[in-house]
DNA sequence: GTCTATAAAAAGATAGAC
DNA sequence: GTCTATCTTTTTATAGAC
């Protein structure tokens, strides 16, 4: 083990701090309405330091959306071993669950839209097309396996499967519901979950 | 007949030209990511001239969200006399299949997120409200019909329903699918529309 | 690295001539 | 109503002291 000086312990804290504020804010507000000026607010420090520790507002949202990746990847490795999920299906649901919490809990970050400044800096940035790359990869796998397995739809191509399931994670429905304010959050997750994998129509027989 | 003066006339199209462009801006980037300039621009008059017509950013939203939601209530109107859809599943269906396809047009704004300033100016405007309380009371009773039917799963909360198909009505699904290049629009829309009514499961039987 | 103070640029909104 | 020019505010980003 290669001993951690404390001062480079408390930069990774401080970047920690940061990261997971830019994390809040783009989960509830997005890229576009959040300021620099909130995340420093949000942090407790002054904006020029932000700037020490990030470039620009494009590199704190990246640093955002690629700790959201690994929080997945981490997610697919802790289910890859858990005996509680058995088949590849099972596993795509806890995943679609786990990020269905993720969002209730506003930890997950939206789907940069197609259009935004912030997409051309991530399609930039090899730490997050790597880890979005290994991503799709790992679920690409499970989808095309459960698909073989007969346990999802083998008429939707693997990728509108996948998308489906990306766009699941950040489903505007949950935020809805959740201010409806009727429901509790596992019964919410629980019915989207229903309406993702199952559909809205009713299944005969 | 009452006459309508060519001058009201003019004013009209003028201002059916503005809501028109910001319309396509509100679908394309969002209204954060929308400037007041770029909609002057792509009217292609001064913007001085937009603050003649309309008191700010949020009211020129607000205008487009009301037309959007009155083709909405057109098609709906339109699909009650229509022969070819003779229940209130497949009214909804077909709902759902013509909001998919004003999205791939670029023509359908997308949902107000939570936080948005957009949302306040909307929750405080009689004619956006009203239009949204009458478009869920129509389809919220198509939901019922349908569940009742037999054809809508009932253990969904019709307002789990509702909801889910207001998001399929611009979910990023379909501008991924679209940017990869590989599936046509209709391909697109009759994948989602699967996904969306019969679910990513397999349905076995 | 953190701060206060200040650019610099973008974006919402308006003045005033025509 | 439309324009050009300008104002005001917000927001991204930086200078420079400590």
């Amino acid at each position: 083990m290669t001993r951690v000086p404390f001062k480079v312990q408390m930069l990774r804290a401080r970047e920690d701090a940061i990261v997971a504020a830019v994390n809040r804010l783009l989960a509830e507000r997005g890229f576009d309405a959040m300021t620099v000026d909130a995340v420093a607010a949000e942090v407790g420090i002054a904006k020029a330091s932000l700037y020490k520790h990030f470039e620009s507002k494009e590199s704190l949202a990246a640093a955002a959306m690629i700790r959201a990746l690994d929080r997945a990847l981490a997610e697919i490795e802790r289910l890859a071993h858990d005996p509680a999920h058995a088949s590849d299906f099972e596993r795509l649901k806890a995943l679609t669950r786990w990020a269905m919490r993720e969002q209730l809990a506003g930890e997950m970050p939206s789907l940069p839209s197609q259009n935004s400044a912030l997409r051309a800096a991530l399609v930039a940035n090899k730490a997050y097309v790597d880890r979005l790359t290994q991503l799709s990869d790992l679920l690409g796998a499970w989808i095309v396996a459960a698909q073989g397995a007969g346990q999802l739809d083998a008429k939707l191509p693997p990728r509108v499967v996948l998308y489906t399931l990306y766009a699941r994670a950040c489903d505007p429905v949950l935020a809805l519901l959740k201010a409806g304010g009727s429901y509790d959050d596992e019964q919410i997750v629980e019915w989207l979950l229903q309406a993702c994998f199952g559909g809205i129509a009713a299944r005969v027989g």
